[in-house]
DNA sequence: ATAATTGTATCTATAATAGATACGAAATGA
DNA sequence: TCATTTCGTATCTATTATAGATACAATTAT
């Protein structure tokens, strides 16, 4: 997979949407905590908007609102939202064909690598925003 | 999650040892059925050799012999003989430290991307090179 | 000696990623 | 109505990661 920072950044932006708690907030507000552009994070959370964990409202008084409770929110759900690849990759090049290894390594490898994938969202699926949510507010007491 | 190829390219150069049983099989040979060239598969069979998977002779007649038994080499062993990240990174940038969010999401997240990456973990660990082997032999009869 | 082969360094081309800027559209409120 | 805020998106650029290519010293077999 994307060796991109955006699940990473996507749960950091809902993180602080959850925790405003029912406040807007806005990609400005949101670019700041993370340390980057507004226009990058509205980026990302159009992937967000797209798979409806969030809405968003423009003009004054406008941002980012959760449309689920973060508790029906789970790990996996912002990874696929943010993720269009697999997380091991074969390479560009194809293999050469008159190899008997060469020609037929890859069914082979995408089998085990779908596996190790399917037990990666098994993991993140156990978890969900309110879980961290719950971990960042017992940093804050 | 780095997005190289190695560890897949790994695999196959590891299973193109394996078939070949015990006869010595060649950077060069190796690097024809993966289809790419002998010195960018040296840097990898490198980390291959240093945690004692294979053993080379240099010279005429020499190449790459495994030095054990492909039972005995999980894709756990190849993965992490060829990787040094994380599955899931964060972001370059640090998050602000005066937002409640950005000052602790780092060891929040970093915790539930290492569960995950553990059950991955697990999953390539119950596959071995001789499986592979036999996904590959299995094709070709 | 010659040829084969590894191990490694270095350079380059390409692609992926994030950062930056800009701007139209929508919504609000004066 | 008009100014302001905010999103959504396009585009450009800088940086970094990746792989491809070439080269060459060292080693080994014949």
């Amino acid at each position: 997979m994307s060796k991109t920072s955006h699940f990473a950044i996507a749960v950091h932006a809902l993180t602080a949407i959850a925790v405003s708690d029912g406040q807007v907030v806005t990609s400005e507000n949101i670019a700041e905590s993370i340390n980057t552009n507004p226009s990058f994070i509205r980026r990302i959370l159009g992937d967000l908007r797209r798979i409806g964990l969030i809405s968003s409202k423009v003009g004054v008084g406008g941002g980012l609102v959760l449309t689920q409770s973060p508790a029906d929110i789970t790990l996996l759900d912002i990874y696929m939202a943010v993720t269009n690849e697999s997380l091991f990759v074969l390479p560009l090049r194809s293999p050469n064909k008159d190899c008997p290894v060469g020609a037929h390594i890859q069914p082979v490898l995408t089998n085990y690598f779908e596996r190790a994938e399917t037990a990666t969202k098994q993991a993140l699926q156990t978890v969900t925003l309110a879980d961290v949510v719950i971990d960042i507010r017992a940093y804050h007491t």
